[in-house]
RNA sequence: GGGAUGAUGGUGGAAUAGGCAGACACAGCAGACUUAAAAUCUGCAGCCCGCAAGGGCGUCCGGGUUCGAGCCCCGGUCAUCCCACCA
C-alpha cells in the first residue's frame, strides 16, 4: 500500500482527547499496511470447511459514513472469528456500480458517469481499507466493468433462448418536455424532477424476465430457509401473493364476448349483482362499439382516472364507476347483471374484471351503497344469525343460502362443487393467481448493461451472438437529460442483423441494475474468468453463501431476484446443488443520527474519515458493535464512542507492561489458580470466548453482549493487577497471553499490536481461536436465592449441588426469612437446584 | 384496512428454558492523584420511607395463569416497519 492512500490527518481538534500512550493513528496505519503486504486475508484453501460470508454489494455513492461501518464491522467480525476457528473463509468486496445517480451527475454537472463512478469507488475502497476490514481484494470487481456486464448480457441471452426473457408493452413514467422515461424517484408530486412538467403514463415495449414461472418454487424454497428471519420470509410470501380461486366466464348480452372473472369466493356466485371491469379491459371497446351512447361517459371516467397519480388512485380515491349500459349473464343463476367500469378494479391483476358480490365483499358493498345496487345475501354463519339487511359485507366463510342446489353446503364445499360444475360446461377453471408480476428489466437509461438484442426489419428481435459480447456502452455520449442517451447515439444504434447482415438497430435500453446484483456472489468465486461467468466446479464447491448480511430494504426485490436467478442457473446446470443461494440471512438495523436514518440526502452523516482520525478504527468498530444488537437501529453518539476509546487505552495499559513475560504462559492448558479472583479472571476470558463464538453458531451476532463480556474481563484484570505479585501470577499471564486472540475479531489493530508486544513476529489473525473450556466456565460458588411467597428475602452464598433440606436449614438462619414466616405455616417449598428456594407460607 | 415487531433507570442496552430485574457502557455525583486542569484510578447510583438495619413500590396500561411473570394468555394504548382497492 502506498503512502498516498492513507488519509492525511485533518486539522488538530482542540476537543479531541489528548493522545494516550497508545498511539492508535500510527499503530492502526502500520497494521493495515502490513496486512495488505502479507496478504493475510486472501481466501485460504487450507483443507478446512468453506465459509462464505458476504455483505450486500455496496453502491459507490461517494463517501462512506459510520452507517456503512456498522454493516462492515459486523461482517468483518464474523469472518475473522470463523477464519480463526479454522474455516476457509471467503470474504470479498466489490461495487454495484451502475445506476441512476451517476447519470444524474452527468446531466446536472457534466461529469462522465464512468469517471464519477470510478472516483467514488477509489474513495470508498480507501475508506473501507481505512477500517482495517479483512477482505480478499484480489476478487474485487465493479459491475460496470465490461468483463462483468458481458455476463449479464450472456445470461440475458440464455433466458431469451429459454423463453424466460420476453418483450411486451408496459407503462412507464414519461416526461413530455424532456422526452425521456423517468424512474419513480424522479417523479416528485407528479412532475418531472428536472423540468417540472406533468408526468404522463405511456406504454413502451420492454423486456421482462419471467420470474412468475418460478413463483411456486420461490415460495416453497422459503420453507427450507430456516436461517432467514421469519419477517423477511413473510414479506416475500406476501409479495408473491399466491391466491387460489377460480376463473369464471360471464357471457355478455348482445355482444359476442365473454368476461372472465377471477374469484377466491366461487361460493358467492349466486350473490353477484353486477360485474365490474377495469377501464382498460378489452370488453369496454366492444361494448362501446355496440352502445355508442355510453362512449362519452366511459371515456370521461377513464380520463379522470388516468390524470390521478398512483398515490391518489390507490389510497385516496373513493370507489367510483360508471355503468356501461351492457349486461352480463350469471353462468349459474342465469340472472342479468349490469356491467360497470370501476376505479377499484386493477387491469393488471387477475383478469381485470370482478364479479360484484355486494353482500360478501366490502369493496363491492361500498360500491353498491353508493350506486344503489341490490345486496343479495347468499352465505350466512353456521347458526344462521346473519340475516339481511346487512350493514356491512359478511366476508366470512359460512353456509350457503338462496343458491339453488348449493344451498346448505359450506363455503369450502360449494367452492369445489361450483368450480367443478362450471368446468364441465367450459365456463370455469380452478386458477392460481399471483400478486407479483414478471420482472421488468428494461431501463431507458445509459449507465447500465446494454440489452444484447438487435432489431432487423426482416428477422425481428435477434440475439447478439455470444462471440460479439460484450455489447459495449459507447463513450461519446451527450448527457442532456433529454431523450434517451443510447437511442440518440447513431454509432451505437445502427448495426447489422446478425442473421442476414442487412442494416438493423440495437435495443437502446439498458438492464435494471438488480440484474447485476442477482448473480455477483458467483463472480467473486472466479472473478477473472474470461471464458465463462464462473467455473462450474468452483461454484458448486463454494456455493451457497453461508452468511449473507445486509439491510432489510432488500427484503423483497434483490433477495427475490437473486433467488430466481440462482434457480435458473441451477436448472441450466451452471452450478449444482441446492437452489437457494443464501443459507443464512442477517438483517442489519439502520444507523440513526438525530432520530433519522443517516444518509447523504438528509445531511446528517458522520464520516468515517473524521471518526477514525479522532477516535481510531478499533474504537469506532467496538462502539458500533456495542451500542445495540445489530438487527436494531442504533442512534449514533459522539459521547458513546468515548467509552470505547477508554477501553482500548485500558487494555493497552494493563497488558503492555506484562507482555514480555506473558508469552511463556502456555495457552494449551488452563493455568494454576490460587484464589477466587484468579478463577474469576480465567472464567471471564472463557465467557468472552464463548460469547464471541456462540454468536456465530447461533447466528444472532449479539456482539453488544460480547463486548460487555470483554469489559468485564478487562475490569477483572485491572482489579487483580492492583494486588502485589500479580505480574507473576500464572492466571494473569495466561489471560494477558490470550487476550489478543479474543480481541482480534473486534479490535483487530489493538489485538495485533498486543500480539507483537508479546514477542510474536506473525499476525494474531493467523492464530487459532481458543475453544471455551468447560472447566474454566464451571462455577465453584453459587448464590442461592431464598424467596418467601415469591419475594426475594435473602441470598445465600454456597457451593453448587446443595440439597433442598440443607438449603432450607440455611434459609431458616436468615432473620429476613424467619421474620416473613413468623406466625405462619410453611405450606410448600419450591427448590430449583443451585438457583432458588421459594418458601410458601400462610 | 391487513400483517409484523417492539415498549425495561437520565440515556444505549442486559437478563439461556417462567426463577436475583437493571449486567456492561454513556451521562451524572463524590473521592484519590495534580499547583490546577485534562487524562487516569476508586466509590455511589431505579423510585419512595428510614440515621441504619430494613421495608414498600417498580419492566407501557388493565385483567389472568403460576409457588413465582420483563418473559406465557386475554383486552387496551402508543411507536416503528412492511403490505395496502389483489377480487
Amino acid at each position: 500500500m502506498s503512502e498516498q492512500s492513507v488519509h492525511e490527518p485533518s486539522a488538530p481538534d482542540q476537543t479531541a482527547p489528548e493522545q494516550s500512550a497508545y498511539d492508535f493513528r500510527t499503530i492502526e496505519r502500520k497494521w493495515q499496511q502490513r496486512w495488505e503486504r502479507e496478504g493475510i486475508y486472501l481466501t485460504r484453501d487450507g483443507g478446512g470447511p468453506k465459509y462464505y460470508v458476504l455483505e450486500m454489494l455496496p453502491y459507490p455513492s461517494g463517501d462512506l459514513h459510520v452507517g456503512h461501518a456498522k454493516n462492515y464491522s459486523l461482517g468483518d467480525a464474523v469472518a475473522r472469528i470463523m477464519r480463526m476457528r479454522g474455516y476457509d473463509v471467503l470474504h470479498p468486496m466489490g461495487w454495484d456500480a451502475f445506476g441512476l445517480p451517476a447519470e444524474n451527475a452527468a446531466i446536472q454537472r457534466g461529469i462522465d458517469p464512468e469517471t464519477w463512478t470510478r472516483s467514488n469507488i477509489e474513495n470508498m475502497r480507501r475508506q473501507i481499507k481505512l477500517m482495517g476490514t479483512g477482505y480478499d481484494w484480489t476478487r474485487e470487481f465493479a459491475t460496470c466493468d465490461p468483463a462483468y456486464y458481458k455476463w449479464n448480457q450472456w445470461f440475458f441471452l440464455r433466458m431469451f433462448e429459454q423463453g424466460l426473457a420476453y418483450k411486451r408493452e408496459a407503462p412507464v413514467n414519461w416526461c413530455p418536455v424532456d422526452r425521456t422515461v423517468l424512474a419513480n424517484e424522479q417523479v416528485q408530486d407528479g412532475v418531472c424532477w428536472r423540468c417540472g412538467a406533468a408526468v404522463e403514463r405511456r406504454n413502451l415495449a420492454q423486456w421482462f424476465f419471467k420470474i412468475t414461472d418460478y413463483a411456486d418454487r420461490l415460495l416453497a424454497g422459503l420453507d427450507r430457509l430456516t436461517g432467514w428471519p421469519e419477517r423477511i420470509k413473510t414479506m416475500q410470501r406476501n409479495w408473491i401473493g399466491r391466491s387460489e380461486g377460480a376463473t369464471l366466464a360471464f357471457d355478455v348480452e348482445d355482444v359476442a364476448a365473454r368476461i372472465e372473472v377471477f374469484t377466491t369466493r366461487a361460493d358467492t356466485v349466486f350473490g353477484t349483482t353486477f360485474l365490474a371491469v377495469a377501464p382498460e379491459h378489452p370488453v369496454v371497446a366492444q361494448i362501446v362499439a355496440r352502445l355508442p351512447e355510453s362512449r362519452a361517459r366511459i371515456e370521461e371516467f377513464a380520463a379522470g382516472l388516468r390524470s390521478k397519480s398512483e398515490l391518489e388512485r390507490t389510497q385516496l380515491m373513493e370507489k367510483a364507476g360508471v355503468p356501461t349500459g351492457a349486461y352480463a349473464v350469471n353462468p349459474l343463476s342465469g340472472e342479468r347483471v349490469p356491467i360497470w367500469v370501476a376505479n377499484y378494479v386493477l387491469a393488471e391483476y387477475g383478469t381485470g374484471a370482478v364479479m360484484g358480490v355486494t353482500a360478501h365483499d366490502q369493496r363491492d358493498f361500498e360500491f353498491a351503497q353508493k350506486y344503489d345496487l341490490p345486496v343479495v345475501q347468499v352465505v350466512t354463519d353456521e347458526a344462521g344469525t346473519v340475516q339481511p339487511p346487512l350493514s356491512e359485507a359478511f366476508t366470512d366463510d359460512g353456509v350457503l343460502i338462496a343458491s339453488g342446489e348449493y344451498s346448505g353446503m359450506t363455503s369450502a364445499q360449494a367452492r369445489t362443487a361450483i368450480a367443478a360444475h362450471l368446468e364441465v360446461q367450459g365456463r370455469g377453471t380452478s386458477t392460481i393467481t399471483y400478486r407479483f408480476r414478471d420482472w421488468l428489466v428494461s431501463r431507458q437509461r445509459y449507465w447500465g448493461t446494454p440489452i444484447p438484442i438487435v432489431y432487423c426489419p426482416t428477422h425481428g428481435a435477434v440475439a447478439v451472438p455470444d462471440a460479439q459480447l460484450p455489447v459495449l456502452l459507447p463513450k461519446n455520449v451527450a448527457f442532456t437529460g433529454q431523450g434517451s442517451p443510447l437511442a440518440n447515439n447513431p454509432d451505437f444504434v445502427h448495426t447489422t442483423c446478425p442473421t442476414c447482415g442487412e442494416p438493423a438497430t440495437r435495443d437502446a435500453d439498458t438492464m435494471d441494475t438488480f440484474v447485476d446484483s442477482s448473480w455477483y456472489m458467483l463472480r467473486y468465486l472466479d472473478p477473472r474468468n474470461g471464458e465463462r461467468p464462473f467455473d462450474e466446479a468452483i461454484a458448486t464447491r463454494m456455493m451457497p453463501v453461508d452468511q449473507y448480511i445486509g439491510g432489510a430494504e432488500h427484503a423483497v426485490l434483490h433477495l427475490l431476484y437473486a433467488r430466481f436467478f440462482y434457480m435458473f442457473l441451477i436448472d441450466q446446470g451452471y452450478v449444482h446443488g441446492d437452489d437457494e443461494p443464501f443459507t443464512r440471512l442477517f438483517n442489519q438495523g439502520t444507523l440513526l443520527h438525530g432520530g433519522e436514518k443517516m444518509s447523504k440526502s438528509r445531511g446528517n452523516v458522520v464520516g468515517i474519515d473524521e471518526t477514525v482520525e479522532r477516535h481510531g478504527v478499533d474504537a469506532m468498530r467496538l462502539f458500533l458493535l456495542k451500542a445495540a444488537p445489530p438487527e436494531d437501529s442504533l442512534e449514533w453518539s459522539d459521547e458513546g464512542i468515548v467509552g470505547r476509546v477508554r477501553f482500548v487505552g485500558r487494555v493497552w495499559r494493563a497488558v503492555e507492561p506484562l507482555a514480555a513475560k506473558a508469552k511463556s504462559a502456555p495457552l494449551d492448558r488452563l493455568p494454576e489458580t490460587r484464589g477466587d479472583a484468579q478463577r474469576q479472571l480465567v472464567r471471564a476470558l472463557h465467557v468472552a470466548l464463548e460469547s464471541a463464538q456462540g454468536e456465530t453458531d447461533t447466528r444472532r451476532f449479539h456482539y453488544n453482549v460480547t463486548t460487555a463480556k470483554l469489559d468485564e474481563l478487562i475490569n477483572a484484570l485491572t482489579t487483580l493487577l492492583r494486588e502485589p505479585g500479580a505480574s507473576d501470577d500464572p492466571a494473569v499471564l495466561y489471560v494477558v497471553h490470550a487476550l489478543p486472540i479474543v480481541l482480534a475479531p473486534f479490535a483487530p489493530h489493538l489485538a495485533d499490536e498486543l500480539w507483537a508486544a508479546l514477542g510474536y513476529a506473525t499476525s494474531v489473525h493467523l492464530e487459532r481461536w481458543l475453544a471455551p473450556d468447560p472447566a474454566a466456565l464451571a462455577v465453584d460458588a453459587i448464590t442461592l436465592v431464598v424467596q418467601v411467597n415469591g419475594k426475594v428475602r435473602a441470598r445465600i452464598d454456597t457451593a453448587p449441588g446443595i440439597g433442598e433440606e440443607a438449603a432450607f436449614e440455611l434459609a431458616l438462619r436468615e432473620p429476613t426469612v424467619t421474620a416473613q414466616i413468623d406466625g405462619k405455616q410453611v405450606r410448600k417449598r419450591i427448590f430449583v437446584a443451585d438457583k432458588l428456594l421459594n418458601i410458601v407460607a400462610a
